[in-house]
DNA sequence: GTATAATAAATAAAGAATTCCCGATTAAGT
DNA sequence: ACTTAATCGGGAATTCTTTATTTATTATAC
């Protein structure tokens, strides 16, 4: 009686709604994935959105707004099927897929991004990493090779590499960006504070420690002000 | 006739409009910095809306609107005072007076933290970390001394300290956040994918390495689909 | 001086995102 | 079986953010 859960149902519509979905609400989808992931319930557990919304301190209207986006589809008294809800996302994203990336700059801000474990689950595999230290090239850093950045756009291209990640010294952000591109890649995760220009066909990504920060300052400054 | 600039104007009226700043708008306000910090030009220069817009690839009235709440005014057919305008947006974000802050976790990620030096222009300066790993408590990272965990939550109180911020493992986030918040700690910068709850005089700010990622693989998705 | 063009500032309009509301559904208790 | 309460899903309403438009100002060129 019941179709199998062929959990790709629907690539094209997946795609189209991944075109739509706004950025506050793809923003929060890692959330919600970084607490059902936690949970730990039994194979069929359910979960509800009035749940969710209370552990994220959200409102459930827009846990369930931002979990349709995804494609799945809840019970009326019992919620979304945990599992499923977690498999959902991770497609829905592209996470259940390890991207394959490039990592340049091999400094202690990119030793961090190599030795963090969550990161082959949120979509991420770093497979090489590039610096132009000499003393460095050669070595592994949590296993993986650091080489060359000559190397780079050969490498990326033979590889066909999607992704670059930059965390090398601000000053050579734009250089290593044309670098990356040179190399047939597609997307790059910026976590320099430079502001580098890319043409329209390349997805980039700041992460912006600053404005995260700027979030948190602004906060702390009017709280201050207004203890007066 | 001119009345003397005073940076310091209308402290009342700058706490008010941080409070009702967008959060997109305090997003954007690094990026200006960012900008506007590496233009280097003459002390009396002027800069546009136009201009910044063309640089960071957004339109004119959403800039004009951003500098407007620091209270940053600008002349027509000149545009805005760059020295002026870089005060303006660091007094408003708090960055002009760098609040002393401590990092818990001096791994790989604190490490580079406490190695940016960008943070100190920032409004973040770190003057001390704090681990649990007896090898590290006595050394030096970038200047800056490690302790152990324990003397934390006393130092703090007397340093009156308004910054933690969290570098450590995720499973102790939890529980360092309610260490630092038994220091006196007002703002907790986590960098850690843990959610952690606090009370609502608490200001929590997630680095939330991941949502940023999110909105790339997104991207990267619908893009790769909608070539087939 | 006058005209022109560029710009800020204020206001209006449009567009997005969030929140509210209501009907439909379903599990669980009586 | 019936009732009740919880929840989802869709659509409307609201709020927030962005973008467009208009007006006023001012530097610059003539």
């Amino acid at each position: 009686m019941f179709t199998e859960q062929n959990s790709n149902y629907h690539e094209k519509a997946i795609s189209e709604r991944a075109k739509l979905a706004p950025v506050p609400t793809l923003r929060r989808l890692p959330k919600y994935l970084e607490y059902l992931r936690n949970i730990r319930v039994a194979a069929d557990a359910h979960i509800s959105c009035t749940q969710i919304a209370g552990a994220l301190d959200l409102v459930p209207t827009q846990v369930r707004k931002d979990l349709a986006t995804t494609g799945i589809v809840g019970k009326p008294k019992k919620g979304y099927p945990v599992f499923a809800l977690i498999q959902a996302i991770e497609e829905f994203l592209g996470w259940n897929a390890p991207q394959d990336a490039f990592l340049v700059g091999s400094g202690a801000l990119g030793t961090a991004i190599l030795g963090y474990e969550g990161f082959r689950k949120n979509g991420l595999n770093i497979v090489a990493a590039f610096d132009n230290d000499s003393s460095k090239i050669g070595t592994k850093i949590r296993g993986v090779e650091v080489m060359s950045l000559e190397k780079l756009p050969e490498l990326a291209r033979r590889m066909n590499i999607q992704i670059g990640v930059m965390t090398m010294p601000p000053q050579y952000a734009q250089q290593i960006t044309d670098l990356l591109i040179s190399g047939g890649i597609k997307a790059i995760w910026n976590f320099t504070p430079s502001l580098v220009v890319v043409d329209d066909d390349i997805i980039l990504e700041n992460a912006q420690l600053a404005s995260s920060f700027a979030v948190l300052s602004s906060r702390l400054r009017s709280r201050t002000h207004n203890l007066d």
